[in-house]
DNA sequence: CCGAAATGTAATCGATGATTACATAACGGA
DNA sequence: TCCGTTATGTAATCATCGATTACATTTCGG
């Protein structure tokens, strides 16, 4: 069996073949197997990635120069459906002031990192492919911080804010939201009560303590 | 070659040989060798620990069941360093009220994970052996956020928070510390100057903007 | 229509976690 | 002191994984 018959003059395209020798798009599925395999909580190895894709162990090295490509390109995914959903969010949200905006922008990233943690965890922890493995994704996450910053930045021009020093506003912002979308994933959150969206409603009430802490009175 | 020779009645214990056939503390020499590997930056590998120790492939497994056991126990040498830097610290500081203990809590904890990066992580993420594989690293957790909620539930008492929500404080309190050693850790610093010490100053800075935002005024 | 480029397969390699059978040292009771 | 039981390390082996190479098949443009 070291072959299929190797002059069998078979129908071009024979009509409804149980699989093409080419697979449509190899790259995308598996992506998707790959985030999928994530979503799972198990190990993402190229050869389950192409298991899933009913593709040979090899086949996804031409999409991918290597491991890192594929879980680096799994992340730009996983980025991109992040940005649509908080920017969904900012957009849907009434421009309130400043604080507002950060705090519906808090909550749309915690709801985000709450719902697809290990996605999070793939574009957040830089672990899973060399470090500047995907331009895209540095950019991406540049972008997200340039805007939380720009929020809390119009917020000390229309002097709402009690310090002055809005560096260290910004910086304590981003740690405080990082702070509990990682503590939830990491396992800090003891299954807090079987009821669930207490997480989420402690997430409220954090962002709204970090608002009124850095609000002049 | 499928077994040395079988009767070789060779002296018992040859005097000053190069390495006695047993080890002396193994177990200890690999956990230090996976702490050593992991502060490299290197991947932990059971392999790796025994070559370290200059020790055959299998030996690590008659000390720990599997990898994660070692890692267990990697994280729990890990753990017990981390305490003991931070109860020194705190012991050293001066009773001056919660808040001021709560400022040299959070200023150790970060000082030791922004020094020992790969042993926060593996400490902190959980990720590294499967959950709950030691008893003694979750309860050597667990005593830990208790002494933080204990001081901030102090301050509580003595009047001194602006806000009643004592659980919400605690979890901002712990959000905002664990979020500023994951940003660093993660790499959200931007090599933050070539100046060593700022990120230091960044956290003392971020720590006192949070006290002052939840202290009365 | 045909040849070059793209894409998948098969075979193979080195490293790793893990298990097993075996060898050797250490220890303690008779 | 001797001997056997136990602890500990070695050697050999396996399955899985990332990666590479040679080869097969399909697709597409001139």
């Amino acid at each position: 069996m070291s072959a299929r018959q190797p002059s069998k003059p078979r129908a071009r395209r024979p009509a409804a073949q149980a699989r093409p020798y080419h697979h449509g798009d190899l790259r995308r599925v598996l992506i998707d197997a790959a985030l999928q395999l994530a979503a799972e909580g198990a190990e993402v190895s190229v050869r389950e990635a192409a298991r899933r894709a009913a593709v040979s162990p090899g086949a996804p090295f031409r999409h991918f120069p290597n491991r890192d490509a594929l879980m680096a390109a799994a992340a730009e995914e996983a980025q991109r459906r992040f940005r649509v959903e908080i920017e969904a969010a900012l957009s849907e949200a009434p421009p309130a002031g400043p604080l507002a905006r950060f705090r519906a922008f808090g909550l749309a990233y915690l709801r985000w990192a709450m719902r697809n943690p290990a996605h999070f965890e793939i574009i957040s922890t830089g672990r899973y492919f060399a470090h500047g493995s995907s331009a895209e994704l540095t950019r991406d996450n540049a972008e997200l911080i340039a805007l939380t910053e720009g929020i809390l930045a119009e917020a000390a021009e229309q002097g709402l804010l009690r310090s002055a020093d809005l560096k260290r506003i910004q910086i304590a912002g981003r740690a405080l939201v990082y702070g509990f979308a990682r503590m939830n994933l990491d396992g800090h959150f003891p299954r807090w009560g079987v009821e669930e969206g207490a997480i989420e409603r402690m997430a409220e009430g954090v962002l709204d303590l970090f608002i009124a802490g850095i609000a002049k009175p």
